[in-house]
DNA sequence: ACAAAAGTGTTTTGTCTACACCCATGA
DNA sequence: TCATGGGTGTAGACAAAACACTTTTGT
């Protein structure tokens, strides 16, 4: 941890530091007791909510760029991460160019590149960054206000999370190393917010091949105990280079 | 067209007139004689040819940028143009800092914006940039050395396309105004790189109800005449909302 | 009149959907 | 023993795939 000084001192060296006009927005998602979650930061000294971001090293390729600020924030390396879009409105910062208005750094034009990232829930430690005093999950259903477009960004990633469903290991990076054939099921029905049907969910899942079912149930709910599945992740990549066919 | 000075002054100025270490490069898709068909140019020096691209005026939006370098190329506005990627590797454009070695501007890392538009072939007036000789359609079959990272940047485009297909409005894009369904049908098939059997691609274009079916037919064809079509805007739109279901 | 391309319809096949019954477990 | 959730199978609907015959036109 930096003292305020040392921070001081290195947000003045930013731009020599860090590729100017460049930063990183991302939209972390984690799936947790049925829910969907983003990972969200509050600042020090307003009620406005943002995503982890940051930016690019000099020498930095931007998808370490990206994994690094990831690590930061959350304590997990080696997380589902993927581009997405990019923003470019020369106004999207117009916020921080009034606040820091005497920061060299921050008081010029920022083109975003989004990423969005699926990660294990349980594995992540929330850390906040120098701007902020919470960096906590956020219920999708309980969003708060966002900073600058930060609710665009977000709003990109889960559409863009939607339509990719089919075409990424979603499921992987989301679960739990074993999980339940209902739990998942939740997982599609929270990303889709939509109902689906038990059985042809089950029949479809499992046709990809992508599946093991382990002997063991998930024991102490109060009913039927269901089996523990993990993920083929050898046939899940091979499946995911096609496409998982069908829509839902 | 500028003097040659006029240009050295131009680009003497470039790093206060754009924002630096942002670029956009555009993958240009048009369609002609059954063909698919790239937009590239050649550079002046060597036997190395790229794709269209440029920089990001200081206040300029990015989707604007890339339709002022589209213009720029194409002699046309108001094309489909969409976002695809973003190329960030420190190393992209080792090439040009070589060659510019004494160009404070191109002598700097460039994050690029990777965008690809869908054209109608006969509208473009292929116009060189301050670099090169030659701008020219090359052929998907049939295509050359690229320069850069841009070979990577193309693949990319062209991968996306595919993937779009059935969200974007790809034919309207790419046909001229009336066309003739084997004709949308070789798109396709160019496009994905497969044969489609002509009776159920035409139940399925016609089952979306986005296309008009026009008195006329293209006389002159060896043949039988067969009648042509043009693209209900309207409908279209609408149908591509919900993303034209089903895979071929 | 024939070759080649275009128009159109029907049968078959397979996949998605909807639905019902049995089983295991904790309360 | 009952309420609840989980496991499994099947018949019907629908859409995609396969396929054949007729029509038009230039040579």
């Amino acid at each position: 941890m930096l003292t305020k000084q040392e921070l001081e001192e290195h947000w003045a060296q930013a731009e020599e530091i860090y590729l100017n006009h460049v930063s990183i927005d991302c939209v972390v998602f984690g799936f947790h007791e049925g829910q969907l979650k983003v990972l969200m930061l509050k600042s020090n000294n307003e009620e406005a909510w943002y995503l982890p971001g940051g930016f690019v090293l000099n020498e930095e390729p931007i998808e370490q760029a990206a994994n690094r600020i990831l690590k930061e924030r959350t304590g997990i390396d080696e997380v589902f991460l993927r581009q997405f879009h990019v923003f470019g409105d020369p106004d999207r910062t117009k916020f921080h160019k009034e606040t820091y208005k005497d920061n060299l750094f921050f008081n010029q034009r920022f083109i975003s590149i989004g990423y969005y990232a699926l990660v294990d829930f349980v594995d992540v430690k929330p850390m906040p960054d120098s701007f902020s005093e919470v960096c906590t999950w956020r219920d999708l259903n309980d969003l708060p206000e966002f900073q600058l477009d930060h609710e665009n960004i977000f709003r990109t990633a889960l559409d863009t999370l939607r339509l990719q469903l089919n075409y990424q290991p979603i499921g992987y990076s989301l679960m739990p190393q074993e999980f339940t054939m209902p739990e998942l099921q939740k997982l599609y029905e929270t990303i889709l917010d939509k109902k689906l049907d038990r059985r042809n969910f089950q029949r479809r899942i499992l046709g990809f091949g992508i599946l093991n079912k382990l002997q063991q149930t998930r024991k102490g709910g109060a009913h039927k105990a269901p089996y523990l599945y993990s993920f083929n992740l050898e046939n899940y990549r091979a499946a995911l280079k096609e496409g998982l066919q069908g829509g839902w």
